[in-house]
DNA sequence: AGGATAATGACAGTCGCTGACAATTGACAA
DNA sequence: TTGTCAATTGTCAGCGACTGTCATTATCCT
């Protein structure tokens, strides 16, 4: 289980995401060749090639870490709980852990410029896009499983995430702007954002059609 | 204005246009290389490259102009309508203009399977995914200059653009996986889906905040 | 200790894409 | 018509992302 081996992949790997996250953020991400990174490292290119499918994959990792985490903590959550709210809430508590969970591999002012860096650079956003359109489907699915509808029958599951989630973009966006990034600012925004998001949508949820 | 040297230019486009999507819908996108193209149009490489920016662009080429044709045909549409009646009566409307506009470039029917193809190919659907996201922040200043409001102050115009475009996404989806795509389903689907939007968006438009 | 197994490095090659420069072709005036 | 200018194109050389292959090295297990 934790043998030599698995330690060594181990921090490897983190090694590539910290080396690859510092120069994205020095120097950008196009002008950042998979030499360099290896370099880095003092592994060849061919061994980051093993460890991740292609360059996009190592600067999105903590980006798709985090909206995994997000994920489960949704899942967690008491069934009984409105949908919206269990979104918004989840979103609300799920700071701390993001946080812990970074810095088990990279410092967390380097994922928050990593964020702005992703925002700016229109293939890791393309990317990161992708990624999310997956994430959102998940959610569907289990808005869906909670609230006992058909989300191919009933389109109010994937109406409340495609808003939910939009909404969630723009705050992203508006919040990687700042010059004063950090997990509370970042909680404030989507506090702010997520709050004026219930009136807009409609809460006459219980009923069926 | 209609100079040889323009109809020429215009002429090898198209061909460009038509021979990729020829070739990415028989072997697929990522099987198809540059030089291919250019070969089946008796260019040089280079030469595709004068014209297009990168491979994806001429495989997003009729995608992007069907936007850009939704996007004016919003913008043309009379203030006074409800926003959401507005985008969504629009696409009921457009598809014959989309019809004849892609025919003076391809036949429909490769227009239709390269939707499909644009679905199912990773890279493809993470570009497309960034061009709409351009063409929803177009749509949310549009909407926020029809009802009078700001949009960095009032969520309503991004709430409503992200819900619509959001199920539209899942509507393409669901449509490009049918075997028979064409127009007329493009219309039904659109049209089944959009009308469910409605009923979960809050209707009380009219009031501020 | 030693053989099975996994990780790595080295190398060659493909493909997307770009810069530079020369050759060609259409536009336009003398 | 012809000569000049500018736009278009082809050729070539090169970079960087990425992959297959095979020999080498390092860990694991008995």
């Amino acid at each position: 289980m934790t043998g030599l081996r698995e330690r060594k992949k181990q921090r490897t790997r983190d090694a590539l995401i910290v080396a690859a996250h510092e120069l994205f953020v020095t120097q950008g991400y196009e002008s950042t060749t998979v030499d360099q990174i290896a370099e880095a490292v003092d592994v060849s290119q061919r061994t980051f090639f093993r460890y991740f499918t292609n360059k996009e994959e190592v600067a999105l990792f903590l980006q798709n870490m985090v909206e995994r985490l997000y994920y489960e903590a949704v899942c967690a959550r008491p069934v009984a709980e409105p949908p919206l709210e269990c979104l918004r809430s989840t979103l609300d508590d799920v700071w701390d852990d993001v946080g812990v969970a970074v810095e088990e591999i990279t410092p967390l002012d380097l994922y928050l410029k990593m964020c702005q860096v992703i925002e700016v650079t229109p293939s890791l956003l393309a990317a990161h896009l992708r990624h999310s359109l997956l994430m959102e489907e998940k959610l569907v699915q289990e808005v869906a499983r909670r609230t006992g509808v058909d989300a191919d029958q009933d389109p109010r599951p994937r109406v409340l995430v495609a808003a939910f989630t939009g909404v969630m973009r723009t705050a992203a966006r508006q919040w990687s702007m700042r010059s004063d990034a950090s997990l509370e600012t970042a909680r404030e925004v989507t506090r702010d954002y997520t709050a004026q998001l219930s009136p807009a949508l409609g809460s006459d949820w219980g009923r069926r059609r």
